[in-house]
DNA sequence: TCAATATACTGAAACGTTACAGATTGCCAT
DNA sequence: ATGGCAATCTGTAACGTTTCAGTATATTGA
């Protein structure tokens, strides 16, 4: 009996870390006010409230993630779903930090779920809402009609949608103008007189290649330019595809003298097949590129950028998963980035 | 009593997901036996394994992640750590990819753990430690004398760096042979004709920093090439910075006609500056850089690389924490990625 | 035949949290 | 006095898992 290790309350000894039975005990409160006081509940007498609270900031109480999680199921994560191969690389970078940016005020842990080219796209998102693994799921590479955000819409998972949907139903999401992207290209190359006008698409399917579409056409007709027709590649094709069949398009007798291109990477092979051709960038013909870091006009000083800022969708996209979480209506947690203007390299400053 | 609710055990009734009770009834086993015979446990007969194997696999059992946390301790969860500000796009992604094709054919999850240039790089440690967020940690910008590191070891949380230390302490790590690299990067330059080389180096204060310059320093004799020094930028500096910096050395006297450049995007900077000062890549300068996506051919045909492969460092990385956890010795855990040779346009395809 | 022992299984407790259903106290209206 | 009623606080159970300390049955050795 030299150790009364037997004592079922341990508190006197060497504890790991602070639970809601430690601050009972310092406190001399049972732990359920403990755990009321901790949480504002109105049952709570102020000054035990005011007391508990100190002396849990005092010995730096944290809830433990799986006791909460176990009991209330809130896991208090929220998990972004990337495409393994597709997914643009500053877009991953960025958007991770905007979305870390908004967590980190709050008890929320950012988990990253990947599938990759040989898995279907519902995979990760059926774990995650099986499993209940995630209070809210960001998922990009979105679709007019997207299975993922209609199966989370049916089985009550919060989530966001980097670009919209077009199915009628009705969900969070953050996009980029790309309507107005592509018209404001269009706009700019006009003015600089040109007049045939290729457009590098976003890939087929996601809704924004519709968006993007849309706006180049209207703006076209706006300004009475004409379409080169370019749609054997998109973006997300590969450097050598986009650059070879760049160059066969400016072979043509009938080539572009302007292009509106989706992607930054896709831009830097757009150029190269351009020069293959034997052509000059801002003589023979000018491109308008979405850019989401400051590098393009460091390749060619020619080149016309729009930005688009990855790290700012990311922020908006947890803030809305966050406020769905939070009981917010889904409709009121949408948003649409606006396309800047055209900026040229004296003005290519990223946002 | 109409509603037989009051049951206890609702085995019956519409479970959410199946646990090891809803097994144990369907079985007619004790949940322990279950448990048991689910990990391969040696007291349970070879039949009841197998029966219960089956039955699990036929609905679809997954275990209760804040079941096992909050009873074992274990998170399952591999945290990585990321410097919002400074971290290379490229860098980012592909770590994240690696690491994650790893971890899904394991129980774990990947969570990204930031840290902005204002915080203290030793507080998202101390947090992952302190609250036990997870069972191993991913950390990069490894120093020679690495405080996360140290604090780990002593506190037992298992990690890999990318990037190895210099405190005589013994731990995982996936590192890139720099020194290598900077060595064939010298002996390019050198067989081309160049003798006076300047290096666009690491930041300062990182291990790698350290491998560059001696591999820079250790060629540099055994060709017998001169440095021109050149230690006022670093890669980690702003576009700014690099571009201007270069464009005042180039206007020297006594210019460099060669560089190499430990970083992609800096070498963006560095031709640029090259170029601002009236001079021409692949005539009067050469410039060997390191790059993790194959773009700086298209930005100048000229360029010369050496591919380092990021998403490999990734799940190297991620193999090295998992096998620490796994009980492996950290001694054993290390690895060196070897530089390539030196590429020029006609070969340059990312391995 | 009996005990010893191995084999195959089981119930209860615990991890840290929250929700439910009380308890205790003081105060007020009756 | 007494009942009612806020205002505060508390014990117990439960979430799903693993571990501890068993129990029951069959098998063996004497």
């Amino acid at each position: 009996m030299d150790r009364q290790r037997t004592d079922k309350n341990e508190e006197t000894s060497a504890q790991g870390r602070p639970t809601l039975k430690t601050l009972a005990f310092m406190t001399g409160l049972g732990v359920t006010t403990v755990s009321r006081a901790l949480k504002d509940a109105p049952e709570i007498g102020a000054e035990t409230r005011r007391r508990v609270q100190l002396v849990a900031k005092q010995i730096g109480y944290r809830p433990n993630r799986a006791g909460v999680r176990l009991r209330t199921g809130r896991t208090n994560v929220i998990s972004l779903v990337l495409n393994t191969d597709r997914e643009i690389m500053s877009f991953v970078s960025d958007i991770i930090y905007g979305v870390s940016e908004v967590l980190a005020e709050t008890p929320y842990h950012l988990i990253v779920t990947p599938y990759s080219r040989s898995q279907d796209p519902m995979e990760p998102i059926r774990y995650l809402v099986e499993t209940g693994s995630a209070d809210g799921v960001i998922i990009s590479r979105t679709q007019p009609n997207d299975p993922r955000a209609r199966y989370m819409l049916e089985h009550g998972m919060p989530f966001a949608t980097h670009g919209r949907t077009d199915m009628g139903l009705v969900h969070p999401y953050h996009d980029f103008d790309n309507h107005a992207f592509a018209m404001e290209a269009v706009r700019r190359l006009a003015s600089m007189g040109r007049r045939r006008l290729a457009l590098l698409s976003p890939p087929p399917g996601l809704t924004y290649y519709g968006h993007t579409l849309n706006g180049f056409a209207d703006a076209l007709s706006e300004v009475g330019a004409s379409e080169i027709p370019f749609n054997t590649v998109s973006i997300d094709q590969s450097i050598e595809q986009i650059r070879t069949r760049t160059a066969q398009l400016m072979r043509r007798e009938n080539r572009p003298d302007g292009f509106v291109s989706s992607g930054a990477a896709a831009t830097l092979a757009l150029v190269a097949g351009i020069e293959d051709a034997g052509l000059r960038l801002g003589h023979d013909v000018d491109v308008v590129s979405k850019q989401s870091s400051d590098l393009l006009h460091l390749f060619r000083p020619q080149l016309l950028v729009v930005n688009e800022n990855f790290r700012l969708a990311g922020s908006e996209l947890a803030r809305s998963v966050l406020g769905w979480i939070g009981g917010a209506a889904p409709g009121s947690l949408q948003g649409l980035s606006a396309a800047s203007h055209v900026l040229s390299l004296s003005q290519a400053v990223l946002v």
